[in-house]
DNA sequence: CTGCTTAGATTGACTGGTCAGTCAGCCGGG
DNA sequence: CCCGGCTGACTGACCAGTCAATCTAAGCAG
């Protein structure tokens, strides 16, 4: 691997990968649609890639592994869970908000395609769950989380709530000005940790006032 | 014997779109695996059908007219929002229990793939959510739940956590036994609505009473 | 009961179009 | 003049959808 060019083609298909996917899903894009969006030839594509989908499988684990390093390192931080969550939250809603259309094939064709492209990528969206599992269990032991709630399912609707919301947002079903992205993750996460919370529990306050 | 019980190959049809699908994913499926599995002639789908599409059409269609039925018909009861949610999500998690393969290809080619398939759909989907939020609504103006909620973002992550918990038994990454279903729709609603609920039971008290 | 007629159900070989992926060769800098 | 980035016409495979032919059953007259 010799180095590279003043421009980095490899990286420009990728760029033109993810709006050719996003503006058509990744079945109706035609290789010529990613290397005419890019500006390149047809065959560069093949040079620089095996397949149609490993462009589609770096796009996926390029944002993925940023996404498992997020949840890994606030998992370390002496933090509550309640601000764990809102940190994998804001990681999550914030790449939306900075890359809407990578975030949207990642969701639309990878995520939620579990039956198709997914499968591949099972292994790697399931630690994402399990992390987040494993956040909340330690909540339970610390005793701020309620303890008759399964991590696991709890870790599901959790990751579930949140994406559903980007998918709202990527098809319009709800309102997504820059106002709502943070509105809607403070909203998210208090509800979901509000109902998880240990009822009345008479140690020392672990909700921060953020008014 | 040529018997004439009036064997229904369009419903025999659809049945096996219904596996066919469910177990190659809508793409991989060739209109020939479909006439293979219901034993009948590849010509005959397109007797039926306009499509191959059509017949993915006509599976959503079915189900999903029952889901918006059972939800506008317990809207309309004179309970409690936390019922109401119970039975919407009851209703959702026993069209799993009792039609696993139906529900998968309902979630995974339509639901949640929106931007193929789904897009024709929206309208449909999104019929779903609004009823939804409207009952999140109705709870709020009853003084049930807490007002500072959007109904329309609380409706996305309601049905997003369901879905999410579907999805998870479909590929197998939280446990699906029979006692799990109901087990986990009483704890999503549970939570959930904990979330929601107005803070006028003393459950977690963010005590700033800004008037 | 039988033969004729017809309409709809059923069949499966075939066609037309679409693309992913290949490859033989072109350029431009070292 | 050599090499690796780069080009784009071409090919082989695949498959949705078509259609002419065949079958079946139902109605009806003789």
């Amino acid at each position: 691997m010799a180095k590279a060019p003043p421009v980095d083609k490899r990286r420009q298909i990728l760029d033109a990968a993810i709006h050719v996917f996003a503006r058509q899903g990744f079945h109706a894009s035609r290789v010529s649609d990613i290397a005419d969006e890019a500006g390149v030839a047809y065959g560069l594509v093949y040079h620089y890639f095996e397949s149609k989908d490993e462009v589609l499988n770096e796009l996926f684990t390029e944002r993925w592994s940023l996404l498992l390093g997020a949840i890994e390192e606030v998992d370390g931080q002496p933090i509550g869970a309640r601000e764990k969550l809102d940190t994998v939250a804001r990681f999550i809603v914030d790449s939306y908000r900075h890359e809407p259309d990578l975030m949207k094939v990642i969701i639309v064709e990878v995520t939620r395609a579990a039956n198709s492209f997914g499968r591949t990528h099972l292994p790697e969206i399931r630690r994402a769950y399990d992390m987040i599992a494993k956040i909340v269990a330690d909540a339970q032991q610390a005793g701020t989380f309620r303890k008759d709630v399964d991590p696991e399912f709890a870790s599901m609707w959790f990751y579930g709530a949140i994406e559903q919301l980007l998918s709202g947002w990527v098809f319009e079903l709800i309102p997504g000005g820059e106002a709502d992205f943070d509105r809607a993750r403070e909203m998210v996460v208090e509800t979901i940790c509000g109902g998880l919370d240990a009822p009345a529990t008479p140690r020392t306050r672990t909700a921060s006032g953020s008014s």
